[in-house]
This record gives C-alpha cells, sequence and structure tokens, in this order.
DNA sequence: ACCTGAACACCGTTCAAGT
DNA sequence: ACCTGAACACCGTTCAAGT
C-alpha cells in the first residue's frame, strides 16, 4: 500500500536496481562467479559495499534478477520463418545468442529457475509455435523443455566460467592410448576440429525433427 | 620417476584422495557448493582444515576429482538393447541416474570438463554403438556431445542445486493473466502435472530419432 | 529514502612447524 | 610423509548510525 511517488531525485548517486543488475552482470561475464563478491561490486558502483542491500536482501536475490535480466534480454518478437521447424530453431538461436554472450553467469542461468511472468512469456512463444503446428499444450510444453534445457547443457560445454576454481590444462592428447578411444581418435584425425555452432545446431535440427515426427507436427496451409 | 610403493602405514589417520573424495562429495549432494567449504571438509574428516592440501593443491583440483568420480560411477559394462537406438538411450538413461544422483555436483559436473581417460573411455563407448551403426566418427562425437549436453541440462534443470545461495520460492500462479500464457494456461488445467522422467525420455528418444533419419543410422542385419 | 562503517562469523590458501 | 595451527587477505550479512 505504499504508492507514493518519487517525484524528485537526489543527486548523483542514486544506483538503481537496473544499474546494479548491469553491473553484477558485466563483473560476473567479465570473472565469473567465484570472483563475483558484494563489497567488490558495492566498489564497481563506486559505493559503500553494502549500499546494495538497500535494493536487495541478498546475493541470492541478486542473482535471481540478473538471470531475469538475461532472459528478457531474449529477443522473440523478431521476424521468424514461416515453416514451424525453422521458427522453433529461430527462436532457440536467439536464446543461444544471448546466453553465449554472458559465459560466467551461465552456472546461475542453469541452476536458478526464475519463475517470472516475462520468463513463462518467453516460453509461451515458442510453446505456441508448436501449438500452431498441431502440438497439444502439455507436449508443446515438454517440447520447450527439452529444447531449452538442451540450449543450455550446450552453452554451458561450449562457454560456461567453471564453478569452483579454475579448470586444469586438458592433458596432451598423445599422451592417450588410441586402442581406448579408437572413435575418438579416428575422429581427431584428418585435422578435424570440434565445432560448436556446426554441433549445436545437429543437436537441435535433430530434436526438433524428432519432434515433428513422433507428433505429426506440420503446418496448416 | 618417483615409484617406491607403500609398504607400511601409520596408525589410523591417513587420509587418502578416495576417502577425501567421498567426503566431499557427499557434502556436496547434502548442502551444495555454496554450503561447501575446505574448512568444513577437514572437520567432517575429523582431521585439521588444513590437512587435505597434502592430497589436492587446492580446492578446484579436489573438485575436478570429484567430477571425474562421478563419471566413472557411470556403469556401462552392462547389457545393452541390441538396436542401436535403445542401446543409446540405455547409456544416457545410465548417465542421468548417476547425475541425478548428486544433485549438489551438478554444477560442477556442467561447468568443469574433465579430460582424462576414464571420461573419454565413457563418451567411446556410445560413440563406437552409433559408428557402429554406420555413423563417421566425426558425426558420432557430435552426437554424443549432444545427447551428454542435453543429459546435463535436463538433470541441472531437475534436481539441480541453484548456484549463489538458495532459490526464490515460485510465486502463486494465480496471480498470472493467463491471456500473456495461454498455451501454459491451457496445458495447467486438468491437473497436469510435469513429469521428469517422461519429458527427458521424450527428448532423448526426439534426439536419436532424429539423428537415425539424419545420418541414415542402421543396424546391420 | 538512501547510504555508511563497524562488527561478526566465516572463507581459501600460505607457511613454518611438528611427528 | 603426513598432519597441525597461526596468520593473511578476504567473504556475506547485520545493525546502528548518518543525511
Amino acid at each position: 500500500m505504499e504508492d507514493n511517488q518519487a517525484a524528485e531525485r537526489p543527486a548523483r548517486p542514486m544506483l538503481g536496481r537496473g544499474h546494479i543488475v548491469a553491473t553484477a552482470l558485466a563483473m560476473l561475464d567479465a570473472r565469473g562467479v567465484d570472483a563475483f563478491s558484494m563489497r567488490k561490486l558495492g566498489g564497481a558502483l563506486g559505493a559503500d559495499p553494502m549500499a546494495v542491500y538497500h535494493y536487495f536482501p541478498n546475493k541470492a536475490a541478486l542473482f535471481d534478477a540478473v538471470v531475469e535480466a538475461i532472459y528478457i534480454a531474449i529477443d522473440t518478437t523478431g521476424p521468424v520463418p514461416d515453416a514451424w521447424d525453422e521458427a522453433v530453431a529461430t527462436y532457440l538461436y536467439a536464446a543461444r545468442t544471448v546466453m553465449r554472450a554472458h559465459p560466467g553467469a551461465l552456472a546461475l542461468i542453469a541452476t536458478r529457475p526464475v519463475n517470472t511472468v516475462p520468463v513463462y512469456a518467453l516460453l509461451e512463444v515458442i510453446a505456441a509455435r508448436l501449438a500452431r503446428a498441431g502440438a497439444r499444450p502439455t507436449d508443446a510444453i515438454a517440447m520447450v523443455h527439452c529444447l531449452a534445457t538442451y540450449a543450455v547443457g550446450q552453452v554451458l560445454a561450449d562457454v560456461g566460467a567453471p564453478v569452483g576454481g579454475p579448470e586444469a590444462p586438458p592433458p596432451d592428447p598423445a599422451t592417450f592410448d588410441p586402442s581406448v578411444i579408437p572413435t575418438l581418435v579416428a575422429a581427431m584425425e584428418g585435422g578435424w576440429a570440434f565445432d560448436p555452432d556446426a554441433v549445436f545446431d545437429t543437436g537441435l535440427r535433430a530434436m526438433i525433427a524428432g519432434f515433428g515426427s513422433r507428433y505429426g507436427l506440420a503446418d496448416q496451409t
């Protein structure tokens, strides 16, 4: 019931939730969750370490706001192809692009579900497109969930900053015994290199195609 | 080159890497990464907080060992169905079962790739089965990567402990405006409940089937 | 309303020391 | 070889206080 508006603003400081979230996200992207601290955030904001607590009750609440900000940055309002499968792929690519831009926050995204209307609205867009192609609502939601977890898992493996300290450097492949991993060795020969973009696309298309035949999805003509 | 065996053992203490990893994993499962600390680990081991540093250079190295221990617990030596797609699904189910048993370590699994022979050997089993069904080695590896990231993403969303403090409780669905999320609301009506097992299966089968038709996979008869 | 600063109970890691 | 304990530079959060 406290609904009095803020008609005038004091001098310069005025942190504000949006500014705090943006600064925290930049810090996370630069150095990961482990290196993040509320005290450094205060420093980056040019304020007392404790100033943030006026806007967020604790670090967890701030992280929830960061995750939501990332979800909201996923834009689904642009034009998409007419075909249902291409449209769904386009939405997932949009999500991937935004998530890849925030490597240090990925562990938060993967681990802190945000149950808010903006996030639901994002899922709704994809679910609605699947429903329009003939899926029942419950099946559409299951499919969106599968596609979303796949995208998160891919991006995490691709660019995700490690939780719990820096990761160990990979060992010299030459020390491996080829006889225990023949398929892997065979793939490496010929100068083949792992391409995250191509691999993401392969799995995404496979899952979408699989859903299509499983549920008989098709565009009305 | 230091190959002298440990022929005799002192009295009781003798922590040992295996015991430390097991204890750390139990602590992670019980309370998550945020609640874990090297000092508490020392306490749980009944030793000085610093004793662990004799076996692991730092917390990150210990976490790498924990992740590898989880991967090694995935057993792929049991019998699998003859059909390539059922065999692959069986391997992924084995991975899911083990990962689900360690909710507090999932953020570590998803975020700390372990480049060791035992882990490669695990991937090799699945890749080899796909190759035997007709996939080229490079395609087989891409497929395994997609399936693995999907499984990790699913389990993370399903049971993963939050990184960065406890998560906020979900809001009352009754406060949502049904008009912005009609498909989601439609799915909820009729008492439909989200079933993690069924959803995992749906996405897994869809991806496998999609790979099958994309690469023309089939068992030799 | 918004920010400060001291204080409390913690961290990871280093290092010199014990046995 | 294996473990201890003090010490250092940090944490998140609470709370009384300032403007």
